[in-house]
RNA sequence: GCUGGGAUGGCGGAGUGGUCAAACGUAUCAGACUGUAAAUCUGACGCCCUAACGGGCUACCUAGGUUCGAAUCCUAGUCCCAGCA
């Protein structure tokens, strides 16, 4: 059995991902699938730097998609002659996460690898492109809604405690930085609260697969973050905040990524200029932070092969080194699942 | 020119005789991570030695001084800010 391709490119943020799987895409006939949390969220255009002029919807390929509960219909945009999945697929006040984006790119990706070419992954949302290439198990375990809100006010030490009382295995598995971590001690409540069972390994999928990363010195990074703020706040992100805010508010998912939160004191306390530069100037630094944190994600992750986009040469590099893969048969030598 | 306030680690900003290499915040660097992931969390952060416990050196504008001991008190100087002229 022939082993099914997939293209993944991932890498810090503002190191130009996006212009590269479009270029790539064309060359080699494949559809992009967004790896990016946010991107998710309809309306969250500018900030989230969507850039969808036209939106442009491939009717044809819309997929029906079922994960927990609801029924999701999917349907890419053409986006540079390209068809482009997994943006816009929810409003920002609906649900989602790494689950729902296991559920629905996996399943876009199996629609495209069955019935028309191969697909490309791409974007900076490591968690996302894991979920895909390693799927995971406790994904369908789903909040418990009522269990999170009690927990939420509940010190740290009680949490801990909590969690030893539950289950002391997976409390002592916990590394320092994890027993620390409310969030992460919640769900490993909830995991073990509920009456799932739990399969002990995640699932493995069998691609054929090249990972492509790009990257570049972090200067070089912030530079570019930089530039692409000062750029978005140019073309309007201040006013789609504000329509975001008053829609929604600042206290939800959508609502804590970079470029939104950042203005909650600005819409909320006092409107003066002063207060712009200083929000300008922390999206800036937070944007700065999680291409760090990007880094020290993808740096663990195995078999990514890494281009510096300083480079001259790395974009005739990358496109060797698909060619080679695209037009090389794999075999699969155990079709393993589950 | 006079009067008052101030000068602290990359930045902001505590500290007013010993427990201060100096709280806290922030930037930066590194790390973690499996239904919030652009989220959440951890560590380092004057220099040098040590695997670590720890040790050494240099530091709170500059120069002197008081004191067993000073970022903290005194004197002079430099610069900054505010009020007066």
């Amino acid at each position: 059995m022939k082993k099914k391709k997939l293209l993944v490119i991932c890498g810090p943020t503002a190191t130009g991902k996006t212009s590269l799987a479009v270029s790539l895409a064309k060359k080699f006939d494949a559809e992009l699938i967004s790896a990016d949390s946010r991107q998710v969220y309809k309306d969250m255009d500018i900030v989230t730097g969507k850039d969808l002029s036209g939106k442009e919807i491939i009717e044809k390929l819309r997929l029906s998609v079922r994960h927990s509960d609801h029924e999701y219909s999917l349907v890419p945009y053409m986006f540079h002659d390209v068809p482009l999945w997994m943006c816009d697929v929810v409003s920002p006040n609906e649900d989602f996460s790494v689950s729902h984006y296991q559920g629905l790119a996996g399943a876009i990706i199996s629609d495209i690898q069955n019935n028309r070419k191969f697909p490309i992954v791409v974007g900076g949302t490591g968690l996302y492109i894991r979920s895909i290439l390693t799927p995971f198990e406790t994904a369908s375990v789903a909040p418990d809604e009522h269990l999170r809100k009690d927990l939420a006010q509940v010190s740290l030490e009680e949490l801990q405690n909590k969690l030893l009382e539950v289950d002391s295995e997976t409390f002592k598995n916990l590394n320092e930085s994890d027993r620390k971590n409310p969030r992460r001690l919640i769900r490993k409540i909830e995991i073990c609260l509920s009456q799932k069972k739990l399969l002990k390994n995640d699932m493995k999928t069998d691609f054929d697969l090249l990972l492509i990363g790009l990257t570049t010195s972090l200067g070089k990074i912030y530079k570019q973050i930089d530039a692409r703020v000062d750029a978005r706040i140019k073309s309007g992100a201040l006013d789609e905040v504000k329509k975001m805010q008053t829609l929604y508010g600042f206290d939800i998912p959508s609502m804590t990524g970079l470029g939104y939160k950042e203005w909650r004191e600005y819409f909320v306390k006092k409107s003066d200029q002063s207060v712009i530069s200083e929000c300008t100037q922390r999206w800036k630094y937070d944007e700065h932070a999680y291409a760090r944190r990007q880094m020290t994600w993808f740096r663990r992750e195995k078999d990514i092969h890494w281009f510096d986009i300083e480079d001259p040469q790395y974009e005739k590099n990358i496109d060797s080194l698909v060619s080679k893969w695209y037009t090389e048969e794999k075999n699969s030598v155990i079709a393993s699942s589950a």
